[in-house]
DNA sequence: CGCAAAATTGAACCCAATCAATGTTCGTGG
DNA sequence: CCACGAACATTGATTGGGTTCAATTTTGCG
């Protein structure tokens, strides 16, 4: 694992103050691993080996049901994933898959919960990062339940505009079939979503959206602190 | 507070471990209050005064947007409730109301931040405790997401059969509205739904649902513990 | 009893998924 | 450089799950 790695890691919130050596320790067991597009990572109902770490490429959550498939969460560099299941060693209520190329840090369960026994910062941090994902989860679940699908376009639209730069103008880096299921709809919903929306300002060609009129767009989409972050 | 309700606070997971000196620390600030059915306990958009713990009746967690209110959780005792928010000091994302006569403790939200900063113990038994929770809300997501209401109902059914001891009849403890949100559909669709399962061998009367054939109801609601504890 | 709240039933409507057909884009090899 | 095929995207038609509104029945309680 080469240093400007070590240092990317290092830097997250998540092992800011753990001290050196219990880092070292932690980076000493741990793999850093490509894997190329479509690669299932993890399969839910099995037992977490490692703790994982998106370092490059995007990565998505999924789980699976009487032949139903449904994304729960797509995940960017650098975010750590399957934190709650590898704290308590239980299994996996999701699994992962590489939607791009990527690159994996894995740090053996073990690892994990034996410098979190030892390293209080550690102990600390982690109950940070998990509290943010419960977080996150519920605002996922009340955008979910509180919203149509319109509505999660549109915001997921002034979202991605405000990421990109305020450009309105927003390019799509991950193929519309991949947008859609991160939205909760098909595909041909998506379409028809982008098409409903020209109603309220957005032009849509290809990978490209352009916001012409926001003001109508906030109307409609109704963004709020307590679900968007 | 009363010795008899310590001791209940006391066997939490959550507090097993910690010293003596810290839990009496956090017990010293801690209030334990009655309220009547209804009240609001928490406001979703506030920022946490306390950890609140139902010790005896049941508690809603709620979300609200746009006109729309959305049922997120029932709690039972004895529960934690806005863990998260405490302890990353951060405003609460749901509501919290008394759906019956309610006795709640309440623990001052900087005593358990300072406890958690000392206290080993207390860090490591909050980070079981999130993320426990955190698989919480995956589930409650996952079960929305892949389930028909009508199969989410026979799956509710099933667990509240084990409940309450296997008896293949089963007693409403709350009323029909409170259940339905609860299950994510409105009254109308609970009832609907409860004769939907008629088909399925459960026969409705009142607050009683009987289970006349098991095997058919299991072959329905295809439970999966990776949804569904 | 008698009233109010809760529960049920029916009808119309809405959102979204599915199925099917067509159009578009893009990479590959001739 | 063009032709072709495969995957992706759009559009239309249909279906289904679920909500809403309205009317009626049942329940619980003073």
């Amino acid at each position: 694992m080469r240093q400007t790695e070590t240092d990317l890691v290092r830097a997250l919130p998540l092992f800011e103050n753990v001290s050196e050596k219990h880092f070292d320790e932690l980076m000493s067991t741990a793999l850093l691993q490509r894997f190329p597009q479509g690669v299932t990572l993890i399969q839910e109902g099995d037992l977490p080996d490692f703790l994982h770490i998106v370092v490059e490429g995007s990565v998505e959550l999924f789980a699976s049901h009487d032949s139903h498939e449904t994304v729960l969460d797509i995940l960017q560099p650098v975010t750590t994933f399957i934190l709650a299941a590898v704290i308590r060693d239980e299994v996996y209520l999701k699994s992962a898959r590489t939607l791009t190329a990527a690159q994996i840090l894995m740090i053996p369960a073990q690892a994990v919960r034996d410098v979190f026994d030892r390293d209080a910062a550690f102990a600390r941090a982690l109950v940070n990062e998990l509290a943010a994902r419960y977080r996150g989860v519920v605002r996922a679940l009340k955008n979910e339940k509180l919203r149509t699908s319109t509505e999660r376009l549109a915001n997921w639209i002034l979202q991605e505009d405000t990421r990109q730069g305020d450009k309105r103008k927003i390019s799509l880096t991950i193929d519309k079939r991949t947008l859609a299921s991160h939205l909760g709809m098909t595909p041909e919903n998506l379409s028809r979503n982008l098409a409903q929306l020209a109603k309220q300002g957005i032009v849509t060609s290809g990978p490209v959206i352009v916001i012409e009129n926001i003001v109508e767009l906030r109307k409609f989409a109704k963004p709020n602190g307590l679900i968007d972050q």
